[in-house]
DNA sequence: CGCGCTGTTGAGCTTTCTCAAGTTACGTGG
DNA sequence: CCACGTAACTTGAGAAAGCTCAACAGCGCG
């Protein structure tokens, strides 16, 4: 790893250099160059545009915007939600540093849904057709390229497995360690974070409603398996938030009665 | 068009013909080959292995098998489904004829999931390795591969939509009004098809019981909306369904209260 | 002909929502 | 610097949607 800046270095070093650069990315592990060498590394380098600052609360793109380009997170959080017909927004995903926005307009050349800044962030800017055109001259990338869409896939799966067959405990906690994983890869603490998305955001994407998250974040600090001071959150007891999130029978049955798992369905 | 069968044609005709290929499909304008010219639908051709046979319930592959093939489906119908730590299946999608199987797998080149046919169906195996080698060649064919992959995530999206901020009639109706469009894009009636899944698979995918579909089957056919028997479904009034699918509030007023929609979140 | 599988219907119960009141933090203007 | 207003969050009590359990009906199959 050549990159002149540490994997936990802070956002703020980068904010006088507008010019992304992949190669002196500290998440280039993450993002999109993943595996490059340096040459294709400077390729891809030559297609990205100039970093674009985006506010908090503003919008990288909205829906029905025509697409052009792909994002990379180069630091900060966004959220992406759908608006429905009825004008009721589900947020479908909460996206940190290094990871990509904007695939799901692919499709029909234009945006799905709107991306929001949760905090002051900063994004590359990768222009999707100069992107193909150099898939053509770089296998890896665009196998890699794919791996990504893929893991999108994925990852929208297992959030429809949580909002079909989860109760609200067990969303919540999967939520916690989803967070806790992903800033664990960055570098960062797996324990020690702070809420970017307000409660009502965490509600919207996990199919609650506010005073249910405020209520699970109070029983979970009475439980002493976490401590909450306004967005500061930490992660007492990180095992047992991953067995409930697993659907721990057992955290069931600890709880008081024995019932089986499962909001709806389910059954052997 | 140059396709040897009509849109339409019986499945049955194909059923002879093990050799796939994409020139004498009547998919092809639905699939993979979508915008292909000649030349490039028989290079196509030359690369997609025989066509499969599966059997009802059989499965076409299971979470954790390695990642070899993509499939598009040339005719029958398959569910996808996720089986959580816990054991309980969540059911991520229901496909049919012309869709492509297997996109999950290619971030980890392992599957992500299970395919099971609902129906005796047909799958063309796509040999992923050499799809990618295709993409270099057949700009076209690289785009509109990326453009399903992502078509893929903008229903996954809508389906997180639909577990998360739907009332179970609304999420019916968005079921059948789904299964509808689709059959009449492939040119079958929109309005008398069958499920080829049981109620347990459709409460299972829309996150809820199998007493709730079939309480909301009787109640749609109560209020004349639809006709069912069995497995046969008839829309009688397709424009009320897409209507309650939208989150018509008009339609809940009709009901009887005056409420609001959506389970959770909600609140302007 | 009876068994098993799938689906239907009913009654009561649990979870989570809704509504409402109250608290805390924070920015604005006096 | 403080009073005020607003936004975000917390907590409580009652209501409702949808689940669980249970009984039963229809159909196919051995």
């Amino acid at each position: 790893m050549n990159t002149p800046f540490s994997r936990v270095a802070s956002p703020l070093l980068n904010i006088p250099v507008l010019k992304a650069s992949c190669a002196g990315c500290s998440l280039h592990q993450l993002c999109l160059p993943m595996g490059l060498g340096n040459a294709d590394m400077d390729r891809l380098d030559q297609i990205i545009g100039r970093g674009q600052r985006i506010q908090r609360d503003q919008h990288l793109y909205r829906m029905g915007d025509p697409f052009k380009n792909l994002y990379a997170i180069r630091f900060g959080h966004f959220k992406t939600c759908h608006i429905s017909n009825n004008g009721e927004e589900q947020i479908t995903g909460f996206q940190m540093a290094g990871e990509l926005l904007g695939m799901d307009a692919i499709s029909s050349d234009h945006h799905h849904c709107d991306a929001v800044a949760l905090e002051d962030s900063e994004v590359c800017e990768i222009p999707f057709t100069r992107l193909e055109e150099l898939f053509s001259h770089i296998p890896t990338l665009l196998h890699h390229f794919h791996r990504i869409m893929s893991q999108e896939i994925t990852r929208d799966q297992n959030v429809m497995l949580l909002l079909g067959n989860m109760r609200a405990e067990q969303r919540f906690a999967a939520f916690l360690v989803n967070l806790s994983s992903r800033y664990l890869a960055r570098g960062y603490s797996s324990t020690n974070f702070q809420f970017r998305m307000s409660r009502e955001d965490i509600g919207n994407y996990l199919g609650l409603t506010i005073e249910s998250i405020s209520r699970l974040l109070s029983s979970f600090r009475v439980k002493g398996w976490i401590a909450v001071d306004k967005r500061e959150i930490q992660i007492l007891d990180l095992t047992k938030l991953k067995e409930i999130a697993l659907g721990g029978e057992a955290a069931l049955m600890a709880k008081k009665t024995g019932k089986p798992a499962g909001p709806a369905t389910a059954k052997t």
